[in-house]
RNA sequence: UCCGGCGUAGCUCAAUGGUAGAGCGGGUGGCUGUUAACCACUAGGUUGCAGGUUCGAGCCCUGCCGCCGGAGCCA
C-alpha cells in the first residue's frame, strides 16, 4: 500500500521521494518545465514537471482546474517556490476530471459563486473561514464545558412559538401544523432546574424575511442557561466568554486572518471590561452632542478617504489609454472597478451616517433599538457594548421585570464593534408564576400550550437567566466578513435553498 | 411586504437610439523556473422574458421573472 504525505508536512520530508494526492489548484508553464500547484486541505505545493520526465510531462499539460491527482516525487527546499518547498515530480496521475471547472481564479459575481457554492468552498478564503469556524465552535463547547454546563439537546419541531410567532416555519407532523425551533430557551430553563448549569448547540430557524448581511432563515446558536444566576452574572460569563473566542482565533489563526485580510488592531482590543449601558443610558447617548461628534467625525474622515479614492480614479483613468499592453490594461480596469467599488461603499456609508445621525436624535424611548442604532452605539466604542434593561413592551414575555424600574426588564443585548451589531440577546427569567400568567395575559397568550413551562415556577422556582449567541455573526465580525452568508458552509437566505 | 439598483459570451464587465466588444477561462502553437506567468492565433451571442414607441432599440416606455442592497424583525 502506497503512503502519502500531507502537503502542510512537506517540510519534513525533504530530500525523500513521496507520494501526494490531491486537486489541481493552478497550473503554469515554462516550455521545457511545468508547474502543478496541488492542494489537499492541509496546503498548496507546487510540483515540477520537467520535460524530461516524458510521460510525467504528457500527463500535467492536459489537466483541468480542480481535477484530482496523484503526484510521486522527490522533496526539495527551494526559495523559488510559494512556501519554500517543492516537488520535483516523476510521475503525475489523474484520478479524475475531464471538464473545464467552472470558477475562475478571477472576480465572480455574488450569485454565480452562491450557486456554486459546492465547488466555492475550495477557494482558499472559504477554507480559511470554515477552519475558524470550527476552532469557534471547539472554543465555545470548552469554555462551557470548562465551566461544569452540561449540552443538553433541545428539540428542533415544537408544537408553538417561544417567541413572537410570524417568524416560524411551520412542518407537517402526522396532520398537526408543528414549527422549527427558533430557540431552544424554554427547554433548557427546565433542564437547568435539573443541572443547574446547561447549555444547548444547534441550528434555528427563523422565517423572517429579512434580506440584509447580518440575516440568514437557519443559522447556528449557542444558549446558556444557569440555575441562580442573576443579570451581572450573564453580563460577565458573556464577556469572558468573548474575550477568549477572540483570543483563541487569534492564537490559533494568525495566518487565516492575513488570508481573510482582517485587520487584527481592533481584535486585540477585546479584553475585559466591555462598556455596559442601560437602554435609557443608550438613548441619552443616541442623543448626546458626544455621539453627533463621533459619528460627524467618521464622516468627515470617510469624505477625506473618498476625495483620495475619486483622485486616485481620475489618475488610473487618464493612466489607462497609456497602457500599452493589453494585459496592463486589464490590471489598471481592474483597480478602476476597485476603487470604484470603494467610492460606492464609502459614498453609501456617508448617506447612511447623515441618516442614522438624524434618526437618532428623533429616537423616542420605548421602541426596540433598530439597525441603525445599534450600528452608532457599537461603532462609538471599540469594544462590544452591553446593553440592558430595555422597555418590557419591546421584549418577550419571558423575561423578569426590573425591580428598580417596572417600565423595563432584566435582559441584555450584546453588539459587535465595528458595526457588526448584536450577537448575542438574553436575559435573567421571570421566576414568579403570578407575574408570568399576568405577562403571556397582557400579550393575548393562549396558556394552555405553556403549562408544562407554567410548572417551572410551581416546583421550586428560583432565579435563573441565559443568553443565546449567534455563531455566523460572530464568525463574521471575528473574520471582518461584509456579509453573513460566508460564515456558514451552506446558507440558506430567503429565496435561496440549492445547493 | 416596501424602497432603490442591476440583468450583454462559460465568468467579470464595456458599448451618444445607428456594424455587439475587451479581459479572464477554453482550444491551438511558442518559450527551460513560473508565482493570478507571458506572447501569438482561435472558437464562443435569440443583449432575462413578453409587448410597445421608432426609419432603426442592448440603450426609451409598460408588464413579468431573476438577482443584489437596504428597511421592518431579529442572533
Amino acid at each position: 500500500m502506497t503512503a502519502y504525505t500531507s502537503i502542510g508536512r512537506l517540510a519534513e520530508r525533504a530530500g525523500e521521494t513521496v507520494c501526494l494526492r490531491g486537486w489541481l489548484f493552478g497550473r503554469r508553464s515554462g516550455g521545457r518545465v511545468i508547474f502543478l500547484l496541488v492542494r489537499d486541505g492541509t496546503g498548496v505545493c507546487q510540483c515540477v514537471v520537467e520535460a524530461a520526465s516524458a510521460s510525467a510531462f504528457a500527463a500535467a499539460v492536459k489537466l483541468p482546474h480542480e481535477c484530482s491527482l496523484r503526484v510521486r516525487g522527490e522533496v526539495r527546499l527551494d526559495d523559488r517556490a510559494a512556501g519554500g518547498v517543492e516537488v520535483a515530480a516523476e510521475t503525475v496521475e489523474l484520478i479524475q476530471g475531464q471538464e473545464e471547472y467552472p470558477i475562475s481564479r478571477k472576480a465572480h459575481g455574488i450569485d454565480f459563486l452562491l450557486n456554486h457554492r459546492h465547488l466555492w468552498l475550495r477557494s482558499p478564503r472559504q477554507c480559511a473561514i470554515l477552519k475558524i469556524r470550527h476552532t469557534l465552535i471547539r472554543e465555545i463547547r470548552r469554555f462551557f464545558d470548562d465551566r461544569g454546563f452540561t449540552l443538553i439537546d433541545t428539540p428542533i419541531l415544537t408544537p408553538g412559538a417561544a417567541e413572537g410567532a410570524g417568524s416560524l416555519f411551520p412542518v407537517e407532523y402526522f396532520g398537526e401544523e408543528v414549527y422549527l425551533a427558533q430557540t431552544g430557551q424554554l427547554y433548557l430553563e427546565s433542564a437547568a432546574m435539573a443541572l443547574g448549569k446547561v447549555y444547548c448547540f444547534g441550528p434555528t430557524f427563523r422565517a423572517e424575511k429579512s434580506k440584509t448581511r447580518r440575516h440568514l432563515t437557519e443559522f447556528w446558536m449557542v444558549e446558556p442557561e444557569i440555575a441562580f444566576a442573576e443579570l451581572p452574572d450573564l453580563m460577565a460569563l458573556a464577556e469572558e466568554m468573548i474575550c477568549l473566542l477572540v483570543s483563541a482565533v487569534l492564537e490559533g489563526h494568525a495566518q487565516d486572518l492575513v488570508l481573510l485580510e482582517r485587520d487584527t488592531a481592533p481584535l486585540r482590543k477585546i479584553v475585559p471590561p466591555f462598556p455596559r449601558l442601560t437602554y435609557t443610558q443608550a438613548v441619552d447617548l443616541l442623543h448626546s452632542r458626544e455621539m453627533k461628534d463621533k459619528v460627524e467625525g467618521d464622516i468627515g474622515r470617510a469624505c477625506a478617504s473618498l476625495q483620495e479614492n475619486m483622485l486616485k480614479l481620475s489618475a488610473l483613468e487618464a493612466e489607462l489609454p497609456q497602457a500599452g499592453k493589453k494585459w496592463k490594461q486589464d490590471k489598471l480596469t481592474g483597480e478602476i472597478q476597485y476603487v470604484r467599488e470603494t467610492v460606492r461603499e464609502q459614498e453609501a456609508f456617508i448617506e447612511q451616517s447623515r441618516e442614522r445621525l438624524k434618526g437618532a436624535a428623533d429616537f423616542r424611548w420605548g421602541s426596540d433599538l433598530g439597525g441603525d442604532e445599534e450600528t452608532l452605539l457599537c461603532r462609538y466604542f471599540d469594544k462590544p457594548v452591553i446593553v440592558t434593561e430595555y422597555p418590557r413592551e419591546a421584549k418577550a414575555f419571558y423575561m423578569k421585570r426590573s425591580p428598580t424600574d417596572p417600565r423595563t426588564v432584566l435582559n441584555l443585548d450584546v453588539l459587535a464593534p465595528e458595526g457588526y451589531g448584536e450577537i448575542i440577546g438574553g436575559s435573567q427569567r421571570e421566576d414568579d408564576l403570578d407575574e408570568l400568567m399576568r405577562r403571556m395575559k397582557d400579550e393575548k397568550m393562549d396558556p394552555a400550550p405553556y403549562e408544562w413551562y407554567l410548572d417551572l415556577r410551581r416546583y421550586g422556582s428560583v432565579p435563573h437567566g441565559g443568553y443565546g449567541l449567534g455563531i455566523e455573526r460572530t464568525l463574521a465580525w471575528i473574520c471582518g466578513l461584509k456579509h453573513i452568508r460566508e460564515a456558514i458552509p451552506f446558507p440558506r437566505l430567503m429565496g435561496r435553498i440549492y445547493p
